[in-house]
DNA sequence: GCATATGTGTTATATTATAACTCGTCAATA
DNA sequence: TATTGACGAGTTATAATATAACACATATGC
């Protein structure tokens, strides 16, 4: 296997966003085991943020916090901003979400419990947005880092361009 | 010399932002060097521009927008938003400033014409930002990219955390 | 049950960013 | 010389993103 993510074991299908794959199969993997996650950790996933969370993972694009508020609101939850930020912020602090800076967006993680410090491409034709492994990005950085003195705490990485389907069309 | 980057042949000083150095004459050379690249590129460095970018280059550290405003309008310039943003956006466009977007502000850039893909090092302590050499970064999330085929156009690397300075305080 | 912590919903407001129109300057043209 | 067109700057107005602060409910731990 040419990755070091957790591909689902059952299906054995690639783990990156823009390769073609069984959505479903992979929005219910993920969800499942955010859930387990989060009962292991204490925290409580109520039913706002599961749907959040559900809304982000329908596909592998980064929703802004009023897309998801707007969403949230027709479906009878409340219809204020804090509603979708605190939602979110839960995700993101739990390692179930990602926020994309670049984009003011925000995105499911692909690999809940991991601990990863993901790079994000971002395609800026079709919208996707795939975490790919960064290892040896997140080494070199950490190298650059080090030789000055600095010490990392957090980390964004992101990239925007075209994916191989964009590209390809065009 | 441990960088690949133009630090001044004059004095031999240290390049990045967290190191004790003659900041008057490092602003005042990197100023030089945009007004150059400005003539030569036929773009026009007028006075809110210029303005902007000495304004930048007070320090190491990142200004929002609407900082930069302030500035400009207590000195005559303009006191509406965009007139900051165009200011902004101009000197990005050319390369003589960056957008940090983890911070949603913008830094002079320290190595205007050497098109370098920069990392920046955040200090959440003082606020300083460095622009640290970032070419095995950038090479290794140039890798990432190709090996699922998504071609980069911008990419962001940015770190948050704590300067030499900052962490031998604490 | 009771006290407490946590989550949700609300109002209001702060912060960041852009659209669209106007005017003045300057330089190339007719 | 008058005209035109490009550009930059200033303005008004508004959009988009994000948080503070308070009221109330509900879950949790005792
Ligand atoms: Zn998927
Ligand atoms: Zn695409
Ligand atoms: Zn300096
Ligand atoms: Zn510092």
């Amino acid at each position: 296997m040419p990755h070091d993510h957790n591909a689902c074991p059952d299906c054995g299908l690639p783990d990156l966003a823009f390769a073609v794959h069984d959505h479903a199969h992979c929005a219910e993997q993920v969800l499942a085991r955010a859930e387990a996650l989060a009962q292991d950790a204490g925290a409580r996933m109520t039913p706002v943020r599961k749907r959040v969370l559900e809304i982000l993972l329908e596909n592998h694009k980064a929703l802004g916090a009023y897309d998801v508020l707007q969403r949230l609101a027709a479906e009878g939850f409340g219809n204020q901003p804090p509603v979708a930020y605190r939602a979110l912020e839960f995700l993101v602090e739990h390692g179930f979400a990602h926020r994309i800076r670049r984009v003011n967006a925000f995105a499911a993680c692909m690999y809940p419990g991991e601990d990863h410090a993901p790079v994000f491409l971002i395609c800026k034709t079709c919208d996707l947005v795939a975490e790919a492994p960064a290892a040896p990005v997140r080494a070199a950085l950490d190298a650059a880092a080090q030789a000055i003195g600095f010490s990392i705490e957090r980390s964004n990485i992101e990239a925007l361009g075209q994916c191989p389907a964009c590209r390809g069309a065009a």
